[in-house]
RNA sequence: UGGGAAGUCGUCCAACGGUAGGACACAUGACUCUGGAUCAUGGAAUCGGGGUUCGAAUCCCUGCUUCCCAGCCA
């Protein structure tokens, strides 16, 4: 199966000068270079299907590397879910699997050349003593008392500072660059800085940590690697990733910053997933309203349906919020290809078929998928008692609702037509308990003799043979378009959208999805795409999530005519 | 008020001095045993102002707006 190209975008423009002018010999090698600080989202999609799709294309490799420098926040679990995600969208790194983290020997004796040339010195200034002399955007710094000291001094220190003499924060290595350089990365940045924290990886075994800018840019170097894609933010980065790579006189990949994702109506920080996920808002990383791969995976997404997603929006410069719909529209089409049809009563309504015989059982054929024949059929039973959706009902029906209504013939789907001759309410209540229904036998199969047609087609589901199953209908997790913009004095969590979950519990199935397995999909008719839940549903009692709805022209008329009152 | 970057249909992305195009969304119609799918049709954009050119989204000047940077986070 050949891949598509990629759409014509500014890194391929690149990439194709960089062949033509041979700049790396005609290789093309890339990374994704998560740091293991939490789960990856579909932002992160976004940018593993850069880096492997243009890879793969230009016949390079792509690396997976953890960006593992920060001891205070990476963990094991996260290593292995990123693995797990980065595998599951379908991209495989073969033996290429690196840590920068591997690299912490190297990069110490790459400081130590530094110093060595007087480009880097060890610096006593506190932490808010660096702040102080950074000076401001506007205005240059100035220069640190420990700036000029011996060569031989700095050796000895970062020497002791890598043997655990000092307390963290007591000194630091810094890059000897220009504290007067209008960009303020380059005033003496910290190269590596003193942390008594155990490493998820290496252990004890180092107390210093080297930090981004000086991680970043040699790890590249170190892999070969010729495009080193990152996103905006590091823009500002870019001229120390060049100055340390030069300085040092290694192997110099070219960094090239593309826009992030933005999707609507959720947030792509990190950080602030997680607090969803530490405050017990969501279920957790994979709960289905994540923006996260495992959520959408438990949500009944597929990975086709994500790197579609990530060709069609594109790769540019430009921020931007990419419309949630065009994600949903991805799934929709390939679940409208691949889901096999079933039938299934969200919120049931009684239906008694009062000249149908109590003890009569028929079975029906129905239609597994219209898109693909080769689905083949199977057999629904019909019986006088049944439900439909409540939805489907309208005791006094607005103008354009198809649907049942006293007095009203449709058709359920495969079986007969019927028509509404009473409604069984509560006498206390008004609360509507069950429709009395005719049946005309001559409609067997859904199609009448005499040629006459209804202008509604409904599913239901016999009540006897019925599964009952629970179903979590999902909406947004955010109510605004851009869920990080908040209003003064509050947090993005203002913007949570209250009725992001709807749990439903008496759902009836029919009956062929009784053993229907964890993971799998349906489209259930009518409503939407349903997956079984792959942690909460158990044999005797099934779960299913709600991936997403059906496209439904219904939904508009109605809330137009809801206006209109 | 320093430095870096970006502004094209409602949204996202193309067009690389030569007819502004695609996807999603929207609207209308056809078809339909899912108000699904499918098909057809339509509306819809170059941030403003100058300039260069036969010709500018593209090149130049200028203004405006937005984003990023003052972590020992990445």
């Amino acid at each position: 199966m050949s891949t598509p190209k990629m759409k014509p975008n500014f890194i391929k423009d690149i990439i194709d000068d960089d062949m033509k002018t041979d700049k790396y010999g005609g290789r093309v090698h890339t990374r994704f270079p998560p740091e293991p600080n939490g789960y990856l989202h579909i932002g992160h999609a976004k940018s593993i299907c850069l880096n492997f799709g243009l890879a793969k294309e230009y016949n390079g490799l792509c690396n997976l590397r953890f960006d593992d420098t920060n001891p205070e926040t990476e963990e094991m679990e996260y290593v292995e879910s990123i693995k797990d995600d980065v595998r599951w969208l379908g991209f495989d790194w073969e033996d290429r699997l690196y840590h920068a983290s591997d690299y912490f020997e190297q990069l110490y004796e790459y400081a130590v050349q530094l110093v060595k040339k007087g480009k880097a010195y060890v610096c006593d200034l506190s932490m808010d003593q660096i702040r102080e002399y950074r000076g401001t955007l506007t205005e240059p710094g100035k220069e640190s008392p420990y700036r000029n000291r011996s060569i031989e001094e700095s050796l000895d220190l970062l020497e002791r500072m890598k043997a655990g003499e000092f307390e963290e924060g007591a000194r630091v290595l810094r890059a000897k660059i220009d504290m007067a350089h209008p960009n303020v990365l380059m005033r003496d940045p910290t190269l590596y800085r003193i942390r008594k924290k155990d490493h998820y990886r290496t252990g004890g075994e180092w107390c210093i940590y080297p930090t981004y800018d000086f991680t970043h840019c040699l790890s590249d170097s170190i892999e070969g690697i010729t495009h080193s894609i990152c996103t905006l933010e590091f823009e500002n980065n870019r001229p120390l990733y060049d100055w340390i790579l030069d300085e040092l006189g290694v192997h110099h990949p070219q960094q090239i910053e593309f826009a992030r994702l933005n999707l609507s109506h959720t947030i792509m920080s990190k950080r602030r997933l997680l607090e969803l996920v530490e405050e017990g808002l969501v279920s957790g990383w994979d709960d289905p309203r994540m923006p996260t791969l495992s959520g959408l995976r438990r949500r009944g997404y597929t990975p086709e349906s994500i790197r579609n997603f990530c060709d069609e929006i594109g790769v540019a410069k430009a921020n931007s919020i990419v419309d949630i719909v065009m994600l949903e529209n991805s799934i929709r089409e390939e679940l409208n290809k691949t889901t096999p049809r079933v039938m299934a009563v969200l919120r049931p309504l009684k239906v008694v078929i009062i000249n149908y015989p109590e003890d009569k059982e028929e079975e029906l054929e129905a239609v597994n998928n219209p898109e693909d024949p080769s689905m083949g059929t199977r057999k629904v039973p019909f019986s006088r008692v049944l439900y439909i959706e409540q939805d489907d009902f309208r005791e006094e029906p607005p103008k354009k609702f198809f649907r049942l209504a006293p007095g009203r013939e449709v058709r359920l789907r495969y079986a007969y037509f019927v028509k509404c001759v009473d409604v069984i309410k509560d006498e206390k209540t008004g609360e509507i308990l069950e429709l009395h229904c005719t049946y005309d036998p001559a409609t067997r199969g859904g199609d009448a003799p005499d040629g006459r047609k209804v202008k509604s087609t409904m599913h239901w589901v016999s009540a006897k043979e019925a599964v009952e199953a629970e179903v979590r209908l999902y909406d947004y997790l955010f109510t605004k378009r851009d869920a990080s913009e908040v209003e003064e004095g509050k947090d993005f969590k203002s913007n949570l959208n209250p009725n992001s979950l709807a749990t439903l519990t008496s759902c009836m199935l029919e009956p062929s999805l009784k053993d229907a397995k964890p993971g799998s999909r349906f489209q259930f008719e009518r409503l939407g795409y349903f997956c079984v839940d792959t942690v909460d549903s158990t044999p005797d009692k099934l779960v299913f999530n709600r991936t997403v709805t059906l496209r439904d022209p219904w939904e508009k008329i109605r809330k137009q005519i809801e206006r209109e009152k």
